[in-house]
DNA sequence: GTGAAAGCGCTAACAG
DNA sequence: CTGTTAGCGCTTTCAC
């Protein structure tokens, strides 16, 4: 099998010439002449040279690689944003490392710890499941540069790429009052997160400047936004509702799945969407525009997101100073919010 | 910035020991007292030592690292894989590199060779637009082993896992034959994709033992199986139908998003899924169960090729021969394919 | 048990 | 324009 790969030192022995040479031949160097750089090549290619990119790297210092670090690689906003990230990358000829966190902290930290020696630089989306982001601060401590996106947190020193998620959630909810629905309930996440944090700020905000005051019960923070979670959290209002309480007139979700969970336990007790509840969701996945009852949702630019991050990375790489970048979201609605029988 | 990193110089020296000690130390050598591990292990944490990977690589000649090769991670079945190899890869202590193709054979063969220096193996999907699949070929010269899953081709020296498409294919057919329908078309792919190729070949099948003959104009070849190659094809029996030609009873779509494309047209034009038309598609996407008329498909089992891609590339890289696995799809029947008229 | 020294394949001074 | 040479940081014989 492992033949012994060729190295420049058999085409320099092929050519009678030395390895210096054959390197800045194969480099494009300006001090070799045409002629010899065209010989070179043809013999590199007759022997199938490859170079060894773990001795250029060792040479050089530079691995020409970047980490990515997700929750899960499996859904789409974070493959969507990996692609963003990988055209980026591959355009600047580097190579993409990728991590799954599974959102466990304990996990990211180990991640991040092997990292350190293997990458230029990293590009990350925070695990949920802790609060203790100490090991991103490591990678500054060696001198790898860090961009954050989408799920950020103040303690760490990097460059971010964000949605207004604040803003994203209140152009949903504006939205819902704006039809005159007032009593508006919240699923979300934990706060620690720091999108899910703002998705309820963003919410409360637009509440109290309508002069609503959202009652405590109105929120529901699950462990995730996972579709379970949806199911539950509106489980619980049925409850409430069996128990005399109104339902409410509108839930704005915190994730397009929690969103999916929630339409999917109401309507299979009879609650129609969006006559009896409207519902918007956060995210704008995919399979939201699809549904029988087509979901609203807020825009995140997933792919944008990736893009940026990536030109980021490899501006900071360059010895550009640390940036913070928001991106604007977009309200994308579609019937499951749009009440017609008021 | 770069600060210099730690090396097992630096620890070596602040305890006065030689570096192979210190090296030995390290990787848990026995016969390194268990007092001096400690020792070093101490010092390697307090000056926050980082071994650098390029210079192991280099020296052992293994590079930790396998690379994967996709035509696009934004996609379900793709990014699903892609859970599952990097979930047996960590276990491993193994980095993945993750390559987009675009289904571009031009940019697979330049990522394919400029993985030969980086990685110990590659696990790939093939592009579509090509017959070329020669740059695959280089990689076993190379002395990389390859393991090609889902789409391969014969001409490629690799492991294989696939599913059974025929088989697959065969089953989604029957199902609906066995509802009596007899006029069924089949939306597929280009042949030179091995899926498309054998899903089309599992219709034939099914319906030749039918003792039915699918006349040329039932079979849709587009470029893919995108959503809107399935639109178009669904145009196209529209089309016929204004001009007099009876509606196929049921369409078997190579692929969900092609499947997707057709049904939203068909639903466009007043015809009902599936009452007038039954669809199944191909690989069980997740949005499948969620559209208004969900719809049946063929499990692929992706998260477990996935797995079982990067265990074989594994047993490979440890010397194992080559071997090729078949993984039994199963029909998932939904609603789209359940005729209550009949 | 521990140390000295020879490279892994390549690049980049430095010296012609 | 080209060759010689010294490492990059680490592992691993081979000696002691």
């Amino acid at each position: 099998m492992a033949k012994k790969r060729t190295s420049i030192y058999d085409i320099a022995r092929q050519l009678d010439i030395s390895v210096s040479s054959v390197s800045r031949a194969l480099n494009d160097h300006p001090s070799i002449s045409v002629a010899l750089k065209e010989r070179v090549r043809q013999v590199a290619a007759a022997l199938r040279y490859t170079p060894n990119t773990m001795a250029v790297n060792l040479k050089t210092g530079r691995r020409n690689t970047i980490g990515v670090v997700v929750p899960n690689i499996n859904r789409n906003f974070f493959s969507s944003a990996i692609e963003g990230i990988e055209d980026i990358a591959c355009h600047t000829g580097y190579d993409v490392l990728i991590c799954q966190s599974k959102d466990s902290g304990e996990r990211e930290r180990w991640i991040v710890g092997g990292l350190a020696g293997k990458v230029d630089g990293v590009i990350a989306s925070m695990a949920a499941d802790t609060d203790d982001h100490s090991h991103y601060n490591r990678l500054a401590e060696a001198g790898i540069p860090l961009v954050l996106f989408d799920r950020t947190a103040d303690s760490v020193e990097a460059g971010t790429v964000v949605g207004d998620d604040i803003q994203g959630a209140a152009m949903a909810v504006n939205h819902l009052l704006e039809q005159g629905l007032r009593r508006i309930c919240h699923f979300g996440g934990p706060d620690n997160v720091s999108v899910w944090r703002d998705r309820k700020e963003g919410y409360l905000r637009a509440m109290n400047e309508s002069g609503i005051e959202p009652q405590s019960d109105w929120i529901f923070q699950g462990c995730s936004t996972a579709r379970e979670e949806g199911r539950q959290a509106a489980r619980q209002l049925l409850e409430r509702h069996k128990a005399g309480k109104p339902l409410p007139e509108a839930v704005f979700c915190a994730g397009d799945f929690m969103a999916l969970g929630a339409m999917l336990e109401f309507r299979a007790a009879g609650i129609r969407i969006p006559d009896d509840i409207a519902i918007v969701g956060y995210a704008n996945e995919p399979f939201g525009a699809l549904l029988p009852t087509p979901l609203s949702s807020v825009d995140q630019f997933s792919y944008k997101m990736g893009c940026m991050a990536a030109k980021m990375l490899f501006e900071r790489l360059q010895g550009e100073p640390r940036v913070d970048i928001v991106i604007t979201p977009e309200l994308i609605v579609r019937q499951s919010s749009i009440r017609t029988n008021t």
